[in-house]
DNA sequence: GCGACAG
DNA sequence: ATCTTGTCGC
């Protein structure tokens, strides 16, 4: 496990922070494929806080594309960063999760991340700046519509739908369980819509979220608590 | 001006 | 995100 400070220059204020997501928006490729679904890595990142501790715990947990198996896991323990502010999310969490993406042993293949890419009020929301940044190909798979509507997809898993704002198309509404709430996804830098849902499709055989945000998600949680118990023990 | 708003 | 027990259902 590493530990990271606030990067030096890091945005203060949120209208830094806006104006970096429009000097940094002209980097996002958006004409390449990206890796094909069900084969080499896929690695889930997601993010937990404790603000009375100021702290941000991250883990990046590295999957087997075909088999779903875990190949590696890192985590990174470190500072807030930022406050959350609705489309500024990335700001809070980039430093962390770089840093558990750059302990791994092995590397990641397709990031997938717990929110938006394109789907953002700037179309540069967290995962289209992680991957600009890393220079990695990256999709975001949200658990909310965020700002956007969208048109039920069909009750059946596999079934999707525009996520619109305002008539244009920024991602789609997925259907990974029958009967189920849809997740939202977007697409991040250097992989294309069709296999964004692809592989989100192929990462939930079974729960309504893709078994990368879910492994990542636990991982970051049990950092956490390692981290907090470690800096305020119990006597 | 008011309300909504990824995690 | 996070605070939090039991509970309804396959």
């Amino acid at each position: 496990m590493t530990t990271v400070g606030v990067p030096a220059g890091w945005p203060a204020t949120e209208e830094e922070a806006r104006a970096v997501q429009d000097e940094l928006r002209a980097r996002v490729v958006l004409d390449e494929p990206g890796p094909p679904p069900g084969t080499g890595h896929v690695t889930g990142v997601d993010v937990a806080y404790d603000d009375d501790r100021d702290l941000v715990a991250a883990a990046a947990v590295v999957l087997d594309a075909a088999t779903l198996e875990v190949v590696a896991e890192a985590t990174a323990i470190g500072r807030i960063s930022f406050p959350y502010v609705p489309g500024l999310l990335a700001f809070r969490e980039i430093p962390t999760v770089r840093a558990a993406l750059d302990a791994l042993p092995c590397p990641p293949g397709l990031v997938v991340c717990d929110g938006y890419g394109l789907a953002h009020p700037r179309r540069f929301g967290l995962a289209s700046h992680l991957g600009v940044l890393m220079d990695l190909p990256t999709i975001g798979v949200a658990k909310n519509p965020f700002t956007f509507t969208y048109d039920d997809p069909g009750p059946v898993r596999g079934s999707s739908a525009p996520l619109l704002a305002g008539t244009e198309e920024v991602g789609r509404a997925l259907r990974t369980r029958d009967g189920v709430k849809p997740v939202f996804v977007s697409v991040g830098h250097r992989v294309s819509l069709d296999n964004a849902l692809a592989h989100t499709l192929d990462l939930a055989p079974r729960y309504r979220l893709p078994e990368t945000t879910r492994r990542a998600d636990a991982l970051c949680r049990r950092a956490l608590q390692e981290a907090s118990i470690r800096q305020a023990p119990t006597s």
